[in-house]
DNA sequence: CATGGTTTTCAGAACTTTCTGAAAATTCAG
DNA sequence: CTGAATTTTCAGAAAGTTCTGAAAACCATG
């Protein structure tokens, strides 16, 4: 019944390398093997496949998936006829690439722009607040684009968001013709229509 | 001398913020905060004004500032008629968010995209191997994707980057023209044009 | 509602990282 | 050169985190 085959050597190294870029991420040595097995495996595996083949505690185990689930990376499932839980990495690596952004913006950005919000409501009473509120109020700026920017690249179709980073800076592209042929024949009207299009 | 002052309550949050965050970050409570303290202050700052403002060991703070010099956020300076060495935060936030990328990006992106591509080298032996390297394939090819999209961006100014997420979305009109009005009408031609441009 | 298979919790051992004070090294003015 | 000012290094103390085994909790089934 176990489908835990001893790992071939290219697995190994994969699920290693996660577990030391895992430490330099926020995520653990142990989650981030656990999550590169899951990654890598064809078909879901359950707690004890899990141990056994990377050689951790079950109970390690068990607090990694716990971790693992917060982070929304993993899915868990019922196989028929098995009381056990088995779990698997989404197939679509865009999905992961989203989960993983929507998560570390949820616990990094988050609550830095919320601290920014609130330090912005002071009123700074000396000159050397009144230039570190500046500097906050630009940070957040920044910060804040960013997000929002990013927002809706998210919400994009794969498909789309794909083709859109294939465009690459060609993009800018349009800017160009926005900034530079001010008023001037069809070509930047229909770059402004391109780029403004129907939601605005 | 010293211009150390005792530091507004304002400053003092975001400090403190940073120290928190900068573990969720690779980088350290310590750290987190003396980067803080540079980036509000006014004027440059030598080490001992740190440990002062801070009340870290100076040893600490020399420790740090090494790291932060590593990371290429802060810039050395010295002041006439002064021995010591002043450190500041770059004034532009857009290049401190490019010097970071390019940072984390060396850091955490690069080695494992050399372990993908090594790993998508060896020839693979059974159809669980063959799984292992297809998920692999995906991965790397994501994350190239992501970098050279990256890459081109933050090539570009600051200002025509603002410009660019400030379009957010709605530069995908230009791909929704692209695919969706095949071959009709002058619109189509010009979002191609704008989107083409010269550089291809 | 008892049983056995399964997952979760948790105290503390093992390990890692951070921080300090003391000492060494460096730098520069005289 | 000398020596005072400054920065760096480093061994080990302090703090933090990860991991385990044992025990508790959970829960579907007979």
């Amino acid at each position: 019944m176990s489908p835990a085959a001893p790992l071939s050597s290219l697995s190994r190294e994969f699920i290693n390398h996660f577990g030391e870029m895992g430490s330099r991420w926020g995520i653990n040595r142990t989650v981030g093997q656990m999550y590169a097995l899951l990654f890598v495996s064809q078909v879901p595996l359950n707690a004890d496949d899990m141990a056994d083949a990377l050689g951790f505690s079950r109970s390690n185990v068990s607090m990694g998936l716990k971790e693992l689930q917060a982070w929304r990376l993993v899915r868990l499932r019922h196989l028929p006829g098995d009381r056990r839980e088995y779990f698997e990495a989404p197939e679509d690596v865009w999905e992961i690439f989203r989960v993983l952004a929507t998560e570390r913006r949820r616990r990094e950005i988050e609550p830095t722009l919320s601290m920014l919000r609130s330090a912005l409501l002071v009123t700074p009473d000396n000159e050397a607040e009144r230039h570190a509120q500046a500097r906050m109020r630009e940070m957040h700026d920044l910060i804040e684009r960013l997000m929002s920017w990013f927002d809706e690249i998210q919400k994009l179709q794969p498909e789309t968001a794909m083709q859109l980073m294939d465009l690459g800076s060609k993009v800018t592209k349009v800017l160009e013709m926005r900034d530079a042929l001010t008023g001037r024949g069809r070509a930047r009207k229909a770059a402004e229509r391109a780029a403004d299009g129907t939601t605005d």
